[in-house]
DNA sequence: CGACTTGTTGATGTACATCAAGGTACGTGG
DNA sequence: CCACGTACCTTGATGTACATCAACAAGTCG
């Protein structure tokens, strides 16, 4: 478990996740604000544990580099991974203000996050609305995502989850600018594509063999091939068009 | 498919929901900004459709009276409950700003819903961070909901599950002032508790009759009787305490 | 010093037998 | 008619067991 803070590396001027599609550019205000928000960083390596559930924490994160992934367990072992976590994602607000964690976080690759005080949120409420709105948008959409995954694991088939939770990390990665040319690498296991799917190990890898068999994606040593986008959302039973879904939001 | 606003017919003044523990009590400009928020009202009845997916929504809504559920359809006609709304939820936030409804909106019962225009959302954070902040702590609160729900659907057994999500609705029901006495009425069917947990019908009427020869409940004739607190946590696999997991929020 | 074994570990692949959940059908009772 | 109850057979998913393969460390020998 990560416990001390790193001095920052990144100085929010010059925070390369400002350039994505994804995020809107801040006001000279905002950007000071934000700078003095941030306390320090997380530096953390592959596997492991950011925080951990039933843990407090004082800060709240923003993931600046890497893959990590947030999970929870029951007392009989089992582990549910909730979603994976890309740069730019907020990390720990679920627990909202001062409660213990309800889940725990590891990371896939070495990470940075950022760390905020969690009790110097309220000024941020309070001077900059905007950022207020921007994180309010940010919680939306993950519970967005949170819907959708939620109706796979309820309602889809093992294939059509498969086949869906694929396309949308590989969706996600492109839009971090984690994919090239069709291609990103995937930092995980299929140990770990089981505890999102909630299906065991060796069904998961019987299922990935039927779906690789569809043609329309590739996974091999840690690296995913999308080779048919609309094939693979056919059979992730996507209903809405890609763009609709993903509008490089 | 409701459509019009219907007048108020409570002014917020009255807002019975602000007897609710849940609730921090309001200052005299809130709670005048908030009333004029507060564009009218939507009347539903028990089965009617208060938004569909797909369909585009001015408004933000707050659950005044009711019952109801969110939920998720897949192409295939598969469909999945996401959650059940109580007095005093937040409604149609997860859409966020200005894009379609990723999911419709049922009422179990009659409902009243108060509807806020969603263009005046940026006044309430620019003008009052107070209220920003309780919204963000409400979406906060729905995450991690979410984030147990999936929890059940990935790892738990349907006995598990069924468990867990009755205790669940009985909580949430007693901390809404809609339980009495260990009985609360629940408005929904098998089929609803099927659609939430992902299994057939009958699967749920044979894994009902399991969890009732357990003793820890009583569901009949749209009411359900909490027998053994302790005994159906223990089987929903509930891992903190009740205390540490519902603290009256 | 470098090349070649050997052992270990973690990820993946595959074959069963078993079991939980699904689907259809046909009841009841209000 | 709709919600609930139950029997039946089928299918999808699990668990155990074991094989393969690459990465890596330690040790051995030329």
């Amino acid at each position: 478990m990560i416990n001390g803070l790193h001095p920052r590396t990144v100085p929010c001027e010059q925070c390369p996740l400002r350039a994505l599609a994804t995020f809107r550019p801040f006001t000279a205000e905002e950007l000071e604000f934000v700078s003095g928000f941030k306390a320090g960083e997380i530096h953390a390596r592959t596997g492991e544990t950011i925080f951990a559930q039933g843990s407090r924490s004082d800060y709240l994160f923003t993931l600046l580099r890497g893959w990590l992934f947030r999970y929870k367990t029951l007392p009989d072992g089992g582990r549910q991974i909730l979603n994976f976590v890309f740069p730019g994602d907020f990390l720990g607000l679920q627990g909202s203000i001062q409660e213990e964690m309800q889940h725990s976080a590891e990371a896939l690759t070495n990470v940075v996050l950022c760390a905020f005080p969690r009790d110097r949120l309220w000024d941020l409420y309070s001077r900059f609305p905007g950022l207020a709105f921007d994180v309010t948008w940010l919680a939306s959409r993950s519970e967005q995502m949170l819907d959708e995954n939620l109706l796979s694991l309820g309602r889809r088939t093992s294939l059509q989850r498969l086949a869906y939770l694929l396309l949308h990390l590989y969706l996600r990665a492109e839009q971090t600018g984690l994919a090239d040319d069709g291609k990103a690498i995937f930092p995980f296991t299929q140990q770990h594509v089981a505890d999102t799917l909630g299906m065991s190990l060796v069904h998961t890898n019987k299922t990935l063999k039927r779906l690789a068999i569809s043609g329309t994606m590739r996974w091999r040593d840690r690296t995913f091939e999308l080779l048919d986008r609309e094939g693979l959302a056919a059979l992730a039973l996507y209903e809405a068009t890609l763009d609709q879904k993903y509008p490089l939001i």
